[in-house]
RNA sequence: GCCACUGUAGCUCAGUCGGUAGAGCAACUGAUUCGUAAUCAGUAGGUCAGCGGUUCAAUUCCGCUCAGUGGCUCCA
């Protein structure tokens, strides 16, 4: 006798177990014909699923956010019909919603093109126009893996063998065609709302294992409705409007080019910006008592060798060769920084020692793993050590991430995506060890209250680490800050303090930056603010428009005057419109363009009109100062 | 690195079913001296990514290389 309560707190009371279906049509038939699903807690359900025992039951429609999921990975296997409707021969291997949408990966020999969606993406239509109705069925592993055997499915064959004992094999079946699935589903593919489109091919790895089979993903993307899909396509041609390698171009920030791939050619406003955030984190971590050092671009193999970076990233590091001798053009700034600490005899009092560095950084990262700013060859991070004890990496940890939110807070970032990564399976150092940096690191997090996702065996072989990531605009996610505690480089490079019982102990050390790369950190920035950046940032903060000929002079002085109190300010002396020179300074992003002409020339004023249209009508130029002044000192702190 | 796609003027892009290419903007020259998102006219600009093959003829077809794009793997 299973009571049903719904989501209004009214019950139902069945003389029998009952199907969720069956709910819907007893409380009405309109309910009965759009419902899609069953949701009890977070769990959702099919139609079909009985119910033998009391619950509270959500009946999921096409109204519901929760619907999305469903439709998605409903949309991964009509589309799996169809290719193979189209395709005969293509094996089929997971397909699961995702994020906006979903992907199916194939396994065939020859190669999808782009013309083929199309096809696919009619064929879907047609799959649910025939309104084939799912339906879920158990069955034996033995006869599920003949089955799909026969049909050549030795993918699905491999999944088959993979699921645990105790759980089920489900199969959803939609008209002749059928896959291995955990579900749910949607009662019948015409529940398939006709708002999906098929978006790009792709390679992909069998069980992402770069030694495995690559298999062709299709990925699409599937809504509740035809405005959904198309709000959601504009929004993509909106994305791509902000991406930094656009913005970078049209902006005159930076360039690359295939002599130098993967290595930025950084012009005049991109530099700018760039000296622009490294003079702030260089200010910023001298206040918070880091020394800043500068070490060797280029050291002999022997101390890579030594720690251990030779052996297991050979084949990503650069080298050069003099007289018989091989050297490595730095991948990273710490057994430099080591060097350092292992000048003269360190004692405990001089812990924790912070050395930062903005060392130009080389790895030959894999040609396909490139991508604008944010994945280079040649990068400069926000890089420092912290040398100290044991007891010290709690606190130095603490202060590290409040650091890191102040900074994120000046830049106008508060969405940030925080992972702890810990021991992998292959790893040096003993697990007391192991299981005290695990701890410190999580109870960080927990003092300042912060959400993070575990990655447990992520961390690096040398200790575990908390990973900071930003979004950029097509939801990639990039990893900018890092703290991670290192056991093993220390002891490899042979650092040692003398402790207060006078005995020599081997630091602990911590690598830890803030922005990461500055090249990724830029363009991040860049795609945040779709190139409008922050005053406090801007390249250029103030263009000076000269309506004719006669204003020049006072033009000039007001230009002057602005960078005399250190604003970045140009003249627009050039013979054109004002509308035509607003258009473009406008376009380039200037956060203030200052008009004049006659009328401020008689009252020595200036017209101030700011980046959004705003017009703040005639100033005094004190009055500019004060303004400006207020808003560079506001960093991009009131922005978000 | 792996899979797929792309590479035409400074930029954004069109084009050639094989007969060496065009637009807009930018640039240059001249005119115009103008009040809040494009003043007008003229001029110049390309070894169609590179190398090789097929062909009477290749920017176009084929192959290779390089680079870029989207994923996958990787990321000290």
């Amino acid at each position: 006798m299973p009571v049903i309560t719904l989501p209004d707190g009214s019950n139902r009371t069945f003389e029998q177990p009952i199907s969720i279906a069956q709910v819907a049509a007893a409380i009405g038939p309109g309910l009965a014909r759009v419902a899609l699903a069953g949701q009890i807690g977070d769990r959702l359900l099919d139609l079909s699923h009985i119910l033998d025992q009391d619950v509270t039951l959500t009946l999921i429609t096409h109204k519901d956010e929760a619907a999305l999921p469903l439709i998605r990975h409903d949309a991964a296997h009509v589309m799996a019909q169809a290719v193979q409707e189209l395709f005969p021969g293509t094996q089929v291997t997971i397909g699961p919603a995702i994020e906006d949408g979903f992907y199916y990966d194939f396994a065939r020999d020859e190669a999808f093109t782009p013309d083929d969606l199309a096809l696919i993406e009619a064929r879907m239509t047609e799959i649910v126009d025939r309104d084939l109705p799912i339906q879920r069925k158990i069955w034996d592993v033995t006869q599920a893996k003949r089955t799909f055997s026969e049909l050549g499915e030795h993918f699905k064959v491999e999944l088959i063998e993979q699921i645990p004992h105790d759980e089920p094999v489900s199969v959803y079946r939609q008209g002749d065609w059928f896959d291995l699935c955990r579900g749910p589903h949607l009662p019948s593919t015409g529940k398939l709302p006709k708002a999906f489109k098929l978006l790009k091919l792709a390679g992909s790895y069998w069980r992402g294992d770069a030694s495995q089979p690559m298999l062709q993903r299709i990925y699409g993307t599937a809504w509740r409705n035809k405005k959904e899909l198309k709000a959601y396509l504009h929004q993509l041609e909106e994305a791509e409007k902000r991406d930094h390698r656009k913005l970078g171009k049209a902006l005159d920030l930076f360039h690359t080019q295939e002599q130098a791939p993967g290595m930025v050619f950084w012009h005049d406003k991109g530099w700018q910006l760039y000296l622009i955030v490294q003079d702030y984190i260089r200010r910023t971590l001298r206040e918070q008592g880091y020394q800043e050092v500068h070490t060797p671009q280029v050291i002999d193999r022997s101390l890579w060798e030594q720690s251990g970076h030779w052996e297991k990233f050979g084949d990503m590091i650069f080298t050069t060769h003099s007289e018989s001798r091989d050297y490595a053009i730095k991948p990273m700034n710490c057994p430099a920084h080591i060097q350092i600490f292992n000048q003269g005899l360190k004692s405990h009092h001089q812990l924790p020692l912070r050395l930062a560095e903005f060392g130009s950084c080389h790895r030959n990262e894999p040609s396909g793993t490139l991508h604008g700013l944010m994945r280079v060859r040649n990068f400069v991070q926000d890089d420092a050590h912290i040398f100290c004890t044991e007891q010290q990496i709690l606190p130095e940890v603490l202060a590290f991430i409040d650091l890191l939110f102040a900074v994120y807070r000046d830049f106008g970032f508060n969405d940030v995506l925080i992972k702890l990564s810990t021991r992998p399976a292959q790893r040096v150092g003993d697990d007391t060890l192991w299981d005290k940096a695990e701890q410190a690191l999580q109870q960080a997090l927990e003092q300042r209250q912060l959400d993070w996702e575990l990655q447990p065996g992520e961390g690096a072989f040398y200790g575990p680490k908390i990973e900071f990531s930003l979004r950029d605009c097509l939801k990639r996610v990039w990893q900018l800050g890092t703290i991670q505690l290192d056991f093993s480089m220390p002891a490899r490079l042979g650092a040692s303090y003398v402790a207060a019982d006078n005995t020599k102990q081997v630091p602990v050390m911590l690598h830890r930056a803030i922005l990461g790369s500055l090249e990724r950190f830029i363009g991040i920035l860049l795609e945040h603010y779709a190139g409008a950046l922050p005053t406090w940032l801007a390249p250029v903060q103030i263009a000076v428009l000269a309506i004719a000929d006669r204003h020049h002079a006072y033009t000039t002085h007001i230009t002057d005057e602005l960078r005399k109190h250190d604003f970045r300010a140009i003249s627009d002396l050039r013979n054109e419109k004002v509308g035509f020179k607003i258009r473009e300074h406008t376009l380039s992003r200037v956060p203030y363009l200052l008009i004049v002409g006659d009328r401020e020339v008689d009252e020595q004023c200036i017209t101030v009109r700011q980046r959004d249209g705003t017009n703040l009508g005639s100033q005094s130029l004190p009055d500019l100062l004060t303004h400006l002044q207020t808003d560079t000192t506001n960093l991009a702190r009131c922005q978000n």
